[in-house]
DNA sequence: AAGCTGAACATACGTTGTACAGATAGGTGT
DNA sequence: ACACCTATCTGTACAACGTATGTTCAGCTT
């Protein structure tokens, strides 16, 4: 196979005409870990997500597919990698105004690095793996609760739905009932439901079709530091839920 | 294969014994779109979700693999089938109390639907077609909100924003950073933290830890429920949100 | 110049979802 | 009673996937 480069008595690249027509001097950089999950990110995001598979990647990155096992422990990691480099994306550093405001700017920041990656935040949630940049936007949370007067309880209970609500939220694109579309009919997975007897739907259905409304995201958010207010100013009814 | 049973005039079960060895009298009820979508619950309950296999099925069910597919157009269609078998317990029919009520109470059973099977429920809110419960939970839902005095557009935002959060809250299971455990040392992911750099996290670890504190979901949902009250009392401050 | 090391490769295995073609059985019309 | 039709089930097969394994090879060290 490599007859020619294996001989270098006889087709010596220095003493020829400088260049070795076997070699391929204009390889591409070296494969590295960063530039393996940069492109896989970058991938998932013009491609989908179903289109990040280890071939496919080897592909883009002309190298076979085995040669990323040697930068990347499995597939897993891999997208434990690039979830930590969209988090790396969030800002961490605001620290002006009182604690509402920063949480405020913090969750929409870590809002926006999601939308951002919306392919890839489909899986985020479903992760157990935390990288440091996923622990540093914690840690910001985390710290503005307690300066804000919560409890340690409470803080890590609120991080949770924050957490919960903003990851969640990336998951849903158009998980609305498309009653209209052809699709249901021709599939015929369920017997069509007639306007009357879904009027409330039918009534809100104009604002529930087609992609996430903007500032969609943002009005829940409200709702929620609308309640962590109350909450601050009335701790004593911290636990009058009911039942 | 069952050449005995082709020949009836030779063994005929109902005059030798009145049993045919080679025939199957116990064999399982006939294969039905609701059995086979009730069995694939209860293994993924059991067994989880990477277990829902369609080769792991149709044994359960003690069928070749191929005889699913004359019931179910795919796995894709199993899946919102199961998800929509697990919706049909939701309790839709509480009409006690006022709005507020009825919703928490209407929250609450989607949420316990989800949580009894949480392992479907990972892959719920990706789920983009939605069955005849969850069109009728849906349409409670909204139907409350209008009733509670919410345009058209909000009851669509907040039903949104309760759905995106019931939902996403089952996709966390213990999504906490175990730095503790000797598994991210192992594996050597990524450079662990001294917990002086994440003196906050480090502060409540002891609460951020383990499977979800319960009652964690009704602290958020208290917490959106009281920003919706807000909104409904000051329906001026709906467009506040800065920026 | 020899030898070592780590990176890239080729090949292959097991598992998955599912297309396809034939076997079979239960009900129906005669 | 018998033939036939149609819905159902089976066996076989294939493509795509993640990845274990063994080998090749370039480049550095000595």
């Amino acid at each position: 196979m490599n007859d020619q480069s294996s001989v270098p008595g006889r087709s010596d690249p220095t003493t020829w005409v400088g260049v070795d027509p076997s070699k391929d001097y204009t390889r591409p950089p070296p494969l590295t870990r960063p530039r393996i999950v940069r492109t896989a990110l970058s991938l998932v995001d013009e491609k989908g997500l179903a289109a990040l598979t280890m071939r496919a990647l080897a592909t883009e990155l002309e190298v076979s597919p085995m040669a990323l096992y040697n930068h990347v422990r499995d597939k897993d990691e891999l997208v434990d990698l690039m979830v930590d480099l969209m988090l790396a994306e969030v800002d961490t550093s605001v620290t002006e105004g009182d604690w509402l405001t920063q949480l405020r700017a913090l969750v929409r920041s870590y809002h926006q690095a999601l939308a951002a990656h919306h392919e890839l935040a489909r899986v985020y949630s479903v992760r157990v793996r935390i990288g440091p940049h996923g622990l540093l936007i914690m840690e910001r949370t985390v710290a503005l609760l307690l300066e804000a007067g919560f409890s340690p309880a409470e803080a890590s209970d609120v991080f949770f739905v924050l957490f919960i609500y903003t990851a969640g939220f990336q998951q849903i694109g158009d998980v609305v009932p498309r009653r209209d579309s052809a699709t249901r009919e021709e599939t015929g997975y369920y017997p069509p439901l007639p306007p009357q007897q879904i009027p409330a739907i039918t009534a809100v259905s104009s604002h529930l079709n087609g992609p996430h409304r903007p500032g969609r995201f943002d009005y829940g958010l409200e709702l929620l530091l609308a309640g962590l207010q109350i909450k601050i100013a009335q701790p004593e009814k911290a636990a009058a839920a009911p039942q």
